[in-house]
DNA sequence: ACACTTAAACTACACATGTAATCCAAAGGA
DNA sequence: TCCTTTGGATTACATGTGTAGTTTAAGTGT
């Protein structure tokens, strides 16, 4: 895991969405990928990874004149950095708050309930 | 609710923590409560103070030659958009991959794991 | 060999944020 | 009444982000 927190905007998430599901790639692709879901210009989402490599988040290997990128930074090590920093920031590092708070703001399908017991149960199971 | 979301920035979001906890307050009493905490100048606090109330967030009430300030977004409101927005940017909008991640790469005490319990009993129960 | 293409690099610009400093007007004290 | 104080309003400035445009250097086709 990256010593410090590599900050990803929001932008910049969907190139790292991209590479996540699939790496490397060109910025050919990358951006072939992105013009249509997002609407932004191809000049955009050069910009993007560029300053995504700048931070370190993904590496460029030369391939002919050419790159090909792929993501240094995990999706798992992002979603831990991010849900850190919204427990931290919103809910004063506390879990339970913020269990509280989608239970009682947000609706838990049947199905969410049933995969969290699931989880409890191995929780439980593991802890002693 | 606020029909577009609000945004707090973290600096704003020390002094609405404040104003959450007990309100109205004078600018003073504020800056006052966030002096040492922070190490921010007085001018700083000020700033976001006025900022948040260019937002909306906050409304000042005159009162003689100073103002008392409220907030008007909710901690919940507040919690929820944050909330909401972690799951849309970071797990794809879904539930379950968060808690996933909370349960595999945060560590739930037991007493975490006690009071999740509980929540699904009583999810459970109210849902039919 | 030269013009053309194109990926990558560099530059641009507005708005948000962190972090203040300066200006102004009203209240209060001498 | 005039000066001082002080809250609030305005201005400042660097960095990050959204969203591109412009320049450059290296392959490609003829």
């Amino acid at each position: 895991m990256p010593d410090r927190p590599i900050a990803i905007s929001e932008a910049e998430s969907r190139v790292m969405e991209l590479l996540w599901r699939q790496s490397p790639q060109t910025s050919e692709e990358i951006v072939a990928a992105l013009l249509q879901p997002t609407g932004w210009h191809e000049k955009t989402i050069r910009t993007l990874l560029s300053r995504l490599l700048g931070k370190g988040a993904v590496i460029a290997d030369r391939d002919g004149r050419r790159y090909l990128y792929s993501p240094t930074l995990t999706r798992e090590q992002w979603q831990s950095q991010e849900s850190r920093s919204l427990l931290d920031r919103v809910f004063g590092g506390r879990l339970s708050p913020l269990l509280v708070h989608f239970s009682s703001h947000e609706k838990l399908s049947a199905k969410d309930v049933a995969e969290l017991r699931k989880l409890l149960d191995a929780i439980e199971k593991k802890g002693r």
